[in-house]
DNA sequence: AAGTGGTCTAGACCACGTG
DNA sequence: ACGTGGTCTAGACCACTTT
C-alpha cells in the first residue's frame, strides 16, 4: 500500500513504483507493461493519472510505447562513438547485441543548400543520398541520411548499402576522413522520421549530423542521424588540438 | 477558424498555431504565452488539450515553462564545444549572448566510486568537488559538476571559481589536459539539479560526462554537466587517429 | 486576493493493432 | 471483434507567484 502522508504527486508515486519493477529486474527489457486501464484499476486512479506516470518514465528513458500496442521496458543503452567508422554493426556487437542496417532508398539528388553550404561545395550539384534504417535487436533506433559526392566514389549506388559504408569506401574509392564536425542535440522526431522508426511523431530523439572531410579539408561525406533518444549514449575521445 | 476537415489532433493544430507565432517572430524570445486558461477558451477546447500542445511545444524546445509563473518562449540554442576550455563565459560571448558562472559550493569530499573508476584511482581518496550553475542571458542553463585531484591542483578551493577553471588550473598549476572522453546523452534532471535550475523534476536534460587526462593518461579532473535540452547543441571536432 | 500552473477525477469516442 | 493506446470534455482543488 502506498504511503499517503506523502506529499509527492501521485504520478509520481505510481512512477517510482513502476520504475522500481524495472530496475530491480522484476520487468525484464522489452516486456510489455499492464494496460493503462489494469493500471489505473490497480492504483485507484484515473487513467490520465496513470499515463502521466508513463509518460514520465518514457521520458526518462525507462519505458518506450509502441504505436497502439502497448508500453514496454526500454533495453540497455548501447554507446555510439560518432567519430569512428568501425561499423555499426561490429561496434555493436561487441556490446554484446545484435544489430542490422537496411536500405530504404538511394538516389542521385540536388544537393539541399545547407548540405552544399555545410560542405563546401556549389548549390544544384548532384549528390547521392542515402537513407538507411539500422536496428538494434530487431529494434528500430535510428535513420540515417546520408550525403556524398559523387565526384568521390563514382557508381557507389550500384554496391549493397546494407553493411558499412567506410569499409566500401576505404577499399574501393580510397576515401579516408582526416576530420569530423559533429553536431548533436535533442530535438523532437518528425512525421517521415517517427513513422519509418514506428514511435509517435513528436517524441523526443537525439540528432546527430556529422561532416566528413579528408586531409585537404574537402568535404567526403555528410551524415545526418536521428535517433530514439533512449537507445544509446555518445561517447567520444577527443585530442586536444594545439592551439 | 480552424479546418475541421483535418484529421490531424486538435492539440496538435493549436500546436502549429503557437509555432507559427514563435518561429515567425510575432511572439520574442523569453516572452510569456498566454494563460492556459486563456488558450483554452482562444482555442474552445480543454485546458487539458491546450496543455497537451504546450507541453509539445517544450519538448521540441520551442517553450519552457518557469515554475508557476507561465510558458515562455525559449531563446535560440548557443553553440557548446565541451572538448575547448577557452572558457565558456567568452566562449558564450563570442556568439553574441551574455554569460555568467556562480559557484554554488567547493568541497573535499571522499572520491565517488564511479569517478574513482573512471579516473583511476583509489576508491576513498578525497578529492575537490565543485558545483557551480551557469547563466546565459540570466537564464540558469546547467549545473556542473566538477571533480579535481587535490594532488595536482592544491590550494585550489582558495581561489574564486567564478571564471575559468581551466585558465586557472594552467597559469596556477601548469595543467594541460591532452585527451577527453566524452559520454552524452539525454536524461531527465533529478530532484536537485532541476530544482537548482527552477524547471520541475524530471524534465527533459542533456548530460555530458568529461573525463580529462594529461599526456600519460593520468586524471587531472572529471566534469558532469547537466544541461536544459533547449539551451545549446553539442559542436565537437574531432580529428581521425591513425589506429 | 488574484492569477498561474500542477494535479486529479470520471467519464467518452476514435483509430489502430492483434487475435 | 476486441483490446490497446490516442484524444478529448468539463469540471475540481491545491500550491505557488505575483500584485
Amino acid at each position: 500500500m502506498m504511503n499517503t502522508m506523502e506529499k509527492r504527486p501521485v504520478y509520481l508515486r505510481v512512477r517510482d513504483e513502476l520504475a522500481d519493477k524495472i530496475v530491480s529486474g522484476i520487468w525484464q527489457a522489452n516486456e510489455k507493461l499492464p494496460a493503462e486501464r489494469q493500471l489505473s484499476e490497480q492504483f485507484s486512479i484515473t487513467r490520465v493519472t496513470a499515463r502521466q506516470a508513463l509518460v514520465q518514465l518514457e521520458a526518462e528513458g525507462l519505458i518506450f510505447r509502441s504505436n497502439r500496442r502497448g508500453w514496454f521496458v526500454t533495453p540497455q543503452r548501447i554507446n555510439y562513438d560518432p567519430s569512428r567508422d568501425i561499423g555499426f554493426v561490429s561496434y555493436v556487437e561487441e556490446q554484446g547485441f545484435s544489430a542490422r542496417t537496411e536500405t530504404l532508398s538511394k538516389t542521385l539528388v540536388e544537393v539541399p543548400d545547407w548540405v552544399a553550404d555545410a560542405g563546401g561545395i556549389a548549390r544544384g550539384t548532384p549528390v547521392y543520398e542515402i537513407l538507411r534504417r539500422r536496428y538494434i535487436n530487431e529494434r528500430p533506433c535510428l535513420i540515417e541520411k546520408i550525403y556524398l559526392n559523387p565526384k568521390n566514389c563514382p557508381g557507389l549506388l550500384q554496391h549493397s548499402l546494407n553493411q558499412s559504408l567506410w569499409h566500401l569506401l576505404r577499399t574501393e574509392y580510397q576515401l579516408d576522413p582526416a576530420e569530423r564536425d559533429l553536431e548533436i542535440y535533442p530535438q523532437t522526431l518528425d512525421a517521415p522520421v517517427a513513422e519509418a522508426l514506428g514511435v509517435n511523431t513528436g517524441s523526443t530523439g537525439l540528432y546527430i549530423r556529422r561532416v566528413c572531410r579528408d586531409q585537404n579539408g574537402e568535404f567526403l561525406e555528410i551524415d545526418e542521424e536521428f535517433w530514439l533518444h533512449n537507445a544509446m549514449k555518445v561517447v567520444v575521445q577527443v585530442s586536444s588540438k594545439s592551439l
